[in-house]
DNA sequence: GCCCACATTTTACAAATGTTAAAAAATAGA
DNA sequence: TCTATTTTTTAACATTTGTAAAATGTGGGC
């Protein structure tokens, strides 16, 4: 495993021991730009983590894809849906740049998780911090407009107005691609 | 404990003996309606789940509160950003009636995550479905208007409609408690 | 029963965002 | 480089939602 990837939030909580017993079940796969991942309709076996490039997790409706998350190196890539219930889930997940991925089966994931409690308990913390992140966005689209939505996601993911499409980022933040254009003009 | 709360979906997943453990340190508590039970500024020591009641968690903005979380028998009352980063959080969590409360101190809580695997893997999964329910809301305000939003809550929270103030609902559904007038008289 | 405080609805108007279509700009491939 | 495709912007108009204030409804205490 590289050393940046250690080095992430992720997991330097982790005890080198616990980091190196999930070390022996990865696998470091390579996907092209635009792969699609994890599919919302199929239950999705594997548990990834992004070591370069970056994914956005969308639900499709009837005229429109939502995007509603963008991953980044050291992030947890998942179908949450598949992982808890079993079931297909509501996203899907695209790599929107060439990706070298961490790669574990959920088998194997929960054997971890039902053998080694310090693994339990980062598990724990992969999802109550994205809970919060996610709570926080649902929080500030009611207490902010989109103009103030977006310029928070300049400062808080630069890289990600970069190197990501608009229209995506548009969905992200809830509005029109429209309507994003006319609050960037409004920026200038 | 009652039975009625040891059938809930939480707790069936978890064996006897992990739920005697657990039951070991909670204490009941009973608190009247109003009661701020973890407050935003605050580092909040306590994990609660709740036996009877409903409560609500809210943000406060400038003008405004912002209810996005309502728990019902059987959740989880807890300050995510206390629980996991030890500091003040951004929710309140508010006792809309009188209620009856599983009380247990995070430092006992953390204990028991240290040294019970199965407790352990009990807290993910709490975290796990939480956060998938807020990321579906989170794109069903992309994907809803309000009316569609309103819709869904009446038929997937009949308990709530009737118990809750129109204005929490109002601001859950991410709308103005005019728009949701607005909206039920339309659905007359 | 009456009054008070609070919740909800209604109204009129303003602002923000969506829709559709088209033009302009950027990008990828041959 | 040139073309084809996709992305982004712009425009005009429709719709939804917000704001502020007044009117109405509701429940509890005296």
């Amino acid at each position: 495993m590289q050393e940046k990837l250690k080095n992430t939030e992720l997991f330097t909580a982790l005890g080198d021991d616990a980091l190196s017993l999930l070390a022996n079940y990865f696998k470091v796969v390579n996907h092209k730009k635009g792969t699609i991942l994890i599919h919302a309709e199929k239950v999705e076996p594997y548990f990834y983590i992004l070591e370069t490039g970056i994914a956005r997790a969308y639900s499709i409706g009837e005229n429109q894809q939502i995007t509603f998350w963008f991953g980044q190196a050291g992030d947890v890539l998942l179908s949450y849906n598949s992982y808890i219930n079993n079931k297909p889930g509501y996203e899907n997940i695209e790599l929107l740049e060439d990706s070298v991925l961490y790669q574990i089966h959920l088998r194997d994931l929960f054997e971890l998780y039902n053998e080694h409690l310090p693994l339990a308990n980062w598990g724990r913390k992969i999802a109550e911090r994205e809970l919060i992140a996610t709570e926080k966005r649902l929080i500030d689209r009611s207490f902010k407009d989109a103009t103030e939505r977006y310029r928070d996601f300049i400062v808080q993911s630069p890289d990600l107005i970069k190197r990501v499409a608009l229209k995506h980022i548009a969905s992200y933040l809830g509005v029109t691609q429209v309507t994003l254009s006319r609050i960037r003009a409004a920026c200038k």
